[in-house]
DNA sequence: TCATAAATGATAGTAAAACTATTACATAAA
DNA sequence: TTTATGTAATAGTTTTACTATCATTTATGA
């Protein structure tokens, strides 16, 4: 099989942790460490030991550890909108487009293989409950300026302009959009540990489907198209 | 004019800073303080500096500084759970009801006289840019048995079942209702750091006003009510 | 009004986290 | 062979979050 690498932005790192066995290994431990530990508890010289390691060859990729979230983070989107893309490819009616969008978006993560070095599952985990961290911070503007966001924003520019295809309408397309891809975390994070929030804490068979019944209920009718008209 | 008081859960402090002229002080000026240097910067220190006490003696009224910034976010669900109670006081239309609830969900929020010593705009905004940091965590499943989120929950709850009165056969109503409650506060967080996020970056005279629209057009379209049966 | 306890203040200390600095050495490209 | 690069080893600094102790002030109520 065929191994891919994605593109990403170089403000996300000192050195391109893609490059050497030493970055790559810190990029899988790091995942597995945070999953295991959460962001706050987890520190470079813990991951340094883990891979054995220092924690200034640690720093030599990653400027500090909000940093080497944000670049997880970014991976992650980044791989949505690969496999949106290719999930889309040669679909030309856009209402099964947005679809196909929001079915990937919402679904459980596993194992990807064209990227073996990533625990997919593991990274879906750290979006859940860490990715809200990578933004609210007072550094925002600054971090945005760098483009340490691009993966996000583009992601929702990409499924927007679906929106705008089929109600081009609609006032709302973006804002829709970025609440949905929200959503689709923050409503598995309530299903796990605050359930009276959400009807998915009692669908524990089929949440990741009942959550994308949800999500395009939610989106068709704001956009206006009812079952019928698709 | 009269003076309230909310009720809060006693978990959320060690002394109820209510009580004492000194446990007013740590609330009115650590709200002042977390909204102007964010809550990473926000120290005890700091703030026993300010208030011309000490450490210990803050340390006295809350368990730690995450307790406090749940203590002034619990504070903000229970006020506008009052506020949606005082506002919808003898509307008997769900459907009206439900749109005097969103509207106050998304309005702008200032001074309150009921309650003197809290600065509800600076508090609003520890909402838009710190909430999320209070179930974030590790110990989320922990803090949820000791009741802490009760106010969030509750308020739920309450506008769920508005939902639920109009339409009895949607699936999802609390699923719908923590969406946009989380969405009122993140688009207005978009609007000012990732404006390619949302539309209402544009709107900078009527932001508020075109939030609450997106908003009710979401929730009135997603449990079937078009302008015509409302 | 005096005794007692509760509330607060003053001061110091600890452990860990987040990061920095410096030196050394092996390896591999130029 | 020189030079740059990657990695390791070690140690240090600053800040944070929190704890401990004891003194002093203030409130309460017998």
């Amino acid at each position: 099989m065929a191994q891919l690498q994605l593109q990403m932005n170089e403000n996300l790192f000192v050195r391109d942790p893609q490059e050497t066995v030493l970055g790559r290994k810190i990029v899988e431990s790091g995942i597995r460490m945070i999953d295991t530990l959460g962001f706050e508890k987890f520190t470079f010289r813990k991951l340094a030991e883990e891979i054995d390691s220092t924690e200034a060859s640690i720093y030599r990729y990653f400027e500090n550890k909000h940093r080497m979230l944000v670049y997880l983070i970014a991976w992650y989107w980044n791989w949505m909108e690969y496999r949106i893309d290719f999930g889309t490819q040669n679909i030309n009616n856009p209402v099964e487009k947005l679809k196909i969008a929001l079915k990937l978006v919402a679904e459980q993560k596993s194992k990807d293989p064209f990227f073996p070095d990533i625990d997919e599952a593991a990274l879906y985990r750290i979006v859940i409950n860490e990715s809200d961290k990578t933004y609210l911070t007072r550094q925002v503007d600054e971090d945005n300026k760098e483009g340490l966001f691009r993966g996000f924003k583009s992601l929702c520019k990409k499924i927007a302009d679906i929106v705008k295809e089929i109600n081009p309408n609609y006032t709302y397309p973006h804002a829709l959009i970025s609440t949905v891809l929200q959503a689709a975390h923050q409503q598995i994070f309530f299903a796990m540990h605050l359930p009276s929030l959400t009807e998915l804490s009692q669908m524990k068979e089929n949440r990741f489907d009942k959550n994308n019944e949800f999500l395009e209920i939610l989106v068709f009718n704001a956009i206006g198209v009812t079952e019928a008209s698709a």
